[in-house]
DNA sequence: AAATATTTTTAGATTCGTCTAAAAATTAAT
DNA sequence: ATTAATTTTTAGACGAATCTAAAAATATTT
């Protein structure tokens, strides 16, 4: 399996569980910031090696063999980070980029025995599950900031977005995981949200709220 | 920097350290398993990128930025492999092959990183030295165990042939880094060596006396 | 020093993943 | 239900890294 390949099938598993129908060519070319045209000629390829269920024109779906190498690329990422994170001292704002090297590395001794030396660590960095050696995942309850009510108090147990950008915000804030924050406010006309958070009161906005998940 | 480029530096610094001259096209060829056309091809790039010089027919030299390029590849290289070995419980002669890939992974603070994670090793799992971030390189001085005289006693220090079938052989006979081993006899005929290790008499052959470097 | 063998380079082709531009299919709007 | 807009696919090309086959340069042998 190449790189590209892989690239492919992690994002249209991805995709997959935001799309409950077919992923779109244009979604994947968003994605992986190329041209739809070079994504119809790779959902040929993977299609032909019995990734994917690929019909012209209809979107694409994993195939179970697809849908484990997914997993598995994304289990490999993810068990990255936290090698990253927890022994090389990285901040969760700096591993995106590596682990997307790292994660192509083509050894199943290699991953499970990092995983045994993280001590089989169920979620990564950013709050995401990380997928065993089965590609079986844990699945978690967990509600979008926005969804919360005013007077509720809560925890940070993810992030949707994982952009840099995004990450070095909740830095400034001294938002991480297992911050605690209580809901003070909530405005109707924008959504925008008054919380507290370490003691301090803080205005964040609908698009910051659409991006944390808690419990 | 590509991979491929990186492979080829690699070898050209290796065998730099063979041949005093210019290294030969054909030797390229014969470590990278490829066609002496294409290490031709690929010669004339990095001459271009001023990595190597260049002279047609007359074999190649790296240059002062293409030997730094080259040892920093080494450092990572060598230390994924005592990585590997001393994290991960890999055995030394399972590891060349993942660190092939993970030496091209593109990040200085995450070999800086785990260079301190490692306590900044001086040498790699086959004895081998491991580069600084500025390339330094400690040198130490050993011999070849087929250079020992008889009666003299001596303490393996690395290997020079790392490849699977040698250093199983080294597992089966019970030799690694640090083992003692006694020259009691020597074949003048055909370098033969009857030597004691671990309290067990032992009959090795010039070619493996060779490639076993002692103090 | 000429003939032979070896090494290295060139020329042209191939595969992979990508691109642009244009055509075809699908979806949305009037 | 046409027309218009969008999405997707096809056709043809390109750069990177490789290959084969043949030509050119160098090295070796007699």
């Amino acid at each position: 399996m190449t790189t590209s390949e892989e690239n492919y099938l992690k994002v249209i598993y991805h995709l997959s569980n935001l799309t409950p129908k077919g992923v779109n060519t244009n979604a994947i070319a968003a994605m992986l910031d190329t041209k739809a045209s070079s994504v119809t000629d790779m959902l040929k390829k993977l299609s032909e090696k019995d990734w994917i269920h690929y019909q012209k024109y209809q979107g694409v779906s994993l195939t179970d063999k697809g849908k484990f190498n997914a997993k598995i690329i994304v289990r490999k990422h993810r068990l990255w980070e936290v090698f990253l994170v927890e022994k090389l001292g990285f901040a969760w704002d700096e591993v995106h980029e590596v682990a997307e090297e790292l994660e192509h590395i083509q050894s199943e001794k290699l991953i499970n025995q990092l995983d045994q030396f993280l001590n089989f660590p169920s979620f990564d960095p950013h709050g995401d599950p990380i997928p065993n050696a089965k590609g079986e995942i844990i699945k978690i309850e967990k509600q979008l900031f926005s969804e919360i009510e005013v007077g509720k108090t809560i925890t940070c147990v993810g992030v949707k977005d994982t952009s840099v950008d995004f990450l070095q915000y909740l830095n400034k804030q001294n938002i991480s995981l297992g911050t605690k924050m209580k809901v003070l406010e909530k405005e109707l006309f924008d959504g925008t949200l008054k919380i507290e958070v370490n003691s301090n009161i803080l205005v964040i906005s609908d698009k910051i709220a659409n991006n944390l998940y808690v419990k």
